[in-house]
DNA sequence: CCGTATCCGACGCGATACTG
DNA sequence: CAGTATCGCGTCGGATACGG
């Protein structure tokens, strides 16, 4: 692979490929919860409270796509009152670490946008 | 920082940061020609043909997005016809190592999330 | 050639109310 | 406790037409 040509699996079949995960990703919650169930098995009234603002509906519905593409499973015990407990699969935890290379790029480059921003308001 | 909290860069001001510079990487065609882009220099037109679907709006509007924050530059030669020019700042080259890496892991985990939508699928 | 303007449909997500 | 159902708003992005 020659020096510019690994973009290539970005560029890939266009960027379906990689939309379709970015797509799964990028909504407002996946990244949150898979980060916060890096910790272990939680509960889903824990993620709730451990995941500031998210309504029942978004983690409930976030939950079901994370379960659904096998990033994160979900044990229900027959309990009263009920338990349901949530964690991530080993391709889940994988994850991790291309979210954290992303993250800290965010963090190292948000000043350096936010000027960025600034001078080309004022124009 | 010990061995489960790694994430709190992601976790970090409930995700506000992240999320932030995610909408900004996130949409449909941001990638794409950040990715382009890495290969040189390129005019509106060619960006235009190299990226198969994109519409004139979009890519004006993303390339608009990227220059504002600093990942791209703009260069307006005064001819006839008129010539412009896009490049990758800096900042901009630096976003692909952390996107590729996001490439690999979806481009490896596709089969995975794929039989995982079939089984789920199958109930 | 390189845009901008406008309309319009689709979807993400929050608020709220209700169930096993 | 752990959901599901419904509504309504805001935003993204495609199609199309026009301008410097």
């Amino acid at each position: 692979m020659s020096e510019y040509e690994h973009t290539c699996l970005i560029r890939g079949d266009g960027g379906q490929t990689l939309r379709a995960i970015l797509d799964r990703i990028c909504n407002k919650w996946t990244l949150l919860i898979v980060a916060t169930l890096d910790r272990g098995t939680l509960r889903f009234s824990d993620l709730a409270q451990q995941i500031p603002g998210i309504s029942q509906r978004m983690l409930t519905l976030t939950l079901r796509n994370l379960e659904r593409d096998g990033l994160v499973s979900r044990e229900v015990h027959a309990e009263v009152p009920p338990r349901v407990e949530y964690t991530l699969t080993p391709a889940g935890k994988s994850l991790i670490p291309p979210a954290l290379a992303l993250a800290s790029w965010a963090i190292e480059h948000v000043p350096h946008i936010e000027a960025s921003r600034a001078a080309y308001q004022a124009r």
